[in-house]
DNA sequence: CATGACACCTGCTCGC
DNA sequence: TGCGAGCAGGTGTCAT
C-alpha cells in the first residue's frame, strides 16, 4: 500500500475539503471493505457527522468526528482517495468501494483496484485499543534513536521484517525500509537484536530522511498510487534499491540483489555495502 | 512469543 | 494470440 509518506500526502491534500464538513449520504459499493459493522449500520451512523479532523496514524487514514467517533480506512496495496466536486465521472465509479457526501456538492471516494483495504467505524474506546497496539510514529518530534533501538532490541527477527511491524513503528512498509538498509549500509537479513547502538542511530536516521523524503516528493508511483489531488507521486525517481535489482549500487558499483527470503518480500539490497 | 502459511483481491508481465 | 504462473506498495488470522 501506500506507506508513510503517500499516506500523509493524501491526508494533506484532502484535509481542506473533508475538515469542517457534516456528511451526508453514504453508499457502500463493496461491503467487503467493512471490518466491524454492517453496511446499513455503517450509513445510518455516518449520516450528520461533523468531521473536526482528518489525520494519518501509521498509515490509516483516520477521519474524526465531533461525537468522537473515528472512520478509519486503510488504502492496503492499491486503494486511493479523492474528493469530487460536482457529478461523478466514469473514471471516479471505476473501481469505487465507498463514498459518502461532503456537502457543496463534494463527494469522498475510496477507490481500490485489488479490493483488499478496509473501512472501519471505531468509538472513542475501540480506537483507544486499535491506535495503542500501533508502534510510535518515526517522524514525530519526540522520536528518537533510544526510542527506536527499544522497540527491536529484543527480538531476533530480521531487521527489515521488523522495520516493517508497524506494532514496532509506524508507516515503514517495503520500498521504504529497502531504501532506509540502504542508505544506513545494514544487510537486511541481519537479526534485530545484533545491531550495535551506533548502527540503530544511522538506522534511525535513515529511516526518518527515506520518509521525509518521500514526503517532499509527494511519495512513491511504482503504478497504482495517486495523491489526493490526482497526481503521481517522483520518489519512485530517487529509489536507490527498491526495483533495481540487476542494476549497479549507487555507491560502489556492485550489482544490487533482489532476493524474496525476508518475509517473501522482495528485498534489493548491496551486498558489498550491506554489512 | 516468533514464524510461516494462507487469505483477501485484481491486474499486469513474462514465458511458452 | 492465448494461457497459466508468478508477482505487486499490506495486514489479519491461524497453526505450529
Amino acid at each position: 500500500m501506500p506507506e508513510l509518506p503517500e499516506v500523509e500526502t493524501i491526508v494533506r491534500d484532502l484535509r481542506p475539503d473533508v475538515v469542517g464538513s457534516t456528511l451526508g449520504r453514504a453508499t457502500v459499493h463493496r461491503p467487503n471493505v467493512l471490518r466491524n459493522i454492517s453496511k446499513a449500520r455503517l450509513v445510518r451512523d455516518l449520516r450528520g457527522c461533523r468531521a473536526v479532523e482528518f489525520s494519518r496514524r501509521a498509515k490509516n487514514i483516520v477521519m474524526r468526528f465531533a461525537s468522537g467517533d473515528r472512520l478509519i480506512i486503510q488504502l492496503r496495496m492499491t486503494g486511493s482517495l479523492k474528493v469530487a466536486h460536482g457529478r461523478l465521472n466514469r473514471d471516479d465509479r471505476a473501481y469505487l468501494v465507498f463514498q459518502v457526501q461532503l456537502g457543496a456538492g463534494r463527494t469522498f471516494l475510496f477507490k481500490d483496484v485489488r479490493r483488499l483495504g478496509t473501512v472501519q467505524l471505531m468509538d472513542p474506546e475501540s480506537w483507544q485499543e486499535f491506535e495503542s497496539r500501533i508502534g510510535p510514529e518515526p517522524l514525530a518530534a519526540e522520536f528518537n534513536s533510544v526510542v527506536f533501538a527499544k522497540r527491536f532490541e529484543s527480538t531476533r527477527m530480521a531487521i527489515k521484517k521488523a522495520l516493517m511491524d508497524q506494532s514496532k513503528l509506524a508507516g515503514v512498509g517495503n520500498i521504504y525500509a529497502n531504501e532506509a538498509l540502504f542508505l544506513a549500509g545494514i544487510d537486511p537479513a541481519r537479526p534485530a537484536n545484533s545491531l550495535s547502538r551506533t548502527e540503530y542511530q544511522a538506522l534511525c536516521r535513515t529511516t526518518r530522511k527515506v520518509l521525509r523524503d518521500g514526503i517532499s516528493s509527494r511519495g512513491t508511483t511504482l503504478k497504482d498510487y495517486r495523491t489526493g489531488k490526482g497526481t503521481k507521486g517522483s520518489f519512485q525517481t530517487r529509489l536507490k534499491v527498491y526495483g533495481r535489482g540487476g542494476e549497479p549500487c549507487t555507491k560502489c558499483g556492485a550489482t544490487l540483489v533482489t532476493t524474496h527470503e525476508i518475509d517473501s518480500r522482495a528485498t534489493t539490497a548491496c551486498w558489498r555495502c550491506q554489512t
